[in-house]
DNA sequence: TATAATTCCTATGAATTTAGTAGGAATAAA
DNA sequence: TTTATTCCTACTAAATTCATAGGAATTATA
């Protein structure tokens, strides 16, 4: 159980972005070279990011990407939603695809997890994890 | 972010066992007709439940499986932690190995996620859960 | 003692997912 | 027109997950 490289990389460019604050656009080579995640990659993950609206992307020389949203206004529940294929902790908990979903003695503690985890990461905004950084 | 098949089954063969209360040892054979849970591979399964010290075996004809606590006492945290290769949410939540460790803005965050999920996970005994059953 | 039913052990393999790479087209500033 | 950037599509290597396979060891019981 465990969170991907994605959707780590994804929390940390955000909160990088946060940082700066600016209304300057970020170009993708800056956030690699600081939070050192690999080019491509990453632009691979911008580009999810900015259909999700949570970053928005100015093309051409100067371009880069910049928040939508103010740090306070944007949680880790938020960031991870898109990144991770299925924040569920168990992929039943979405499912009514298993047939044993009606009597499955687990299925409710899924859902249970789920809510927990959901609302754990919820609480958590850029604003908040920027002021984390030493 | 999810429990692997792994998991999944291991928890339901530990439910199931739970269900049946006896003292006479459960054949393999008939967990996974039951559960439907492929024969070999819950095989390799209830071994790593029985390393850990979860369930007995008795070998030979009439042998099987056997719950060594009672449902009360073993709980989904005592079974994931055995199956799932980490239950960690992220990787580094564990890691001295992460260079970024020192100032890294989400690795509170990683570690707070980790205590909530194991509290959670420690509050369904399998008593709980056969409870559940329809 | 033979037989049948079981666990135990070791190895292999297929499918999926993850993480990353590659090359170039489109766009925009200077 | 050059340069710096995002955008788009495809590919690939490695790891992990989910099994499958075959047979050895063990034990009850007829």
């Amino acid at each position: 159980m465990i969170v991907s490289a994605k959707g780590r990389y994804a929390l940390r460019v955000m909160i990088a972005l946060a940082a700066r604050g600016g209304s300057e656009p970020v170009p993708l080579k800056e956030l690699s070279a600081e939070e050192e995640i690999p080019h491509k990659f990453l632009e691979q993950i911008m580009t999810e990011l900015a259909k999700a609206g949570l970053v928005e992307s100015a093309r051409g020389k100067n371009g880069g990407y910049l928040l939508t949203r103010s740090p306070e206004e944007c949680t880790a529940a938020d960031i991870l939603r898109v990144t991770e294929s299925t924040l569920a902790a168990a992929e039943c908990a979405g499912g009514g695809d298993c047939p044993r979903s009606k009597t499955c003695p687990t299925l409710p503690m899924w859902r249970a997890l789920d809510e927990v985890m959901d609302d754990f990461l919820k609480k958590y905004t850029l604003a908040d994890l920027v002021s984390q950084r030493a």
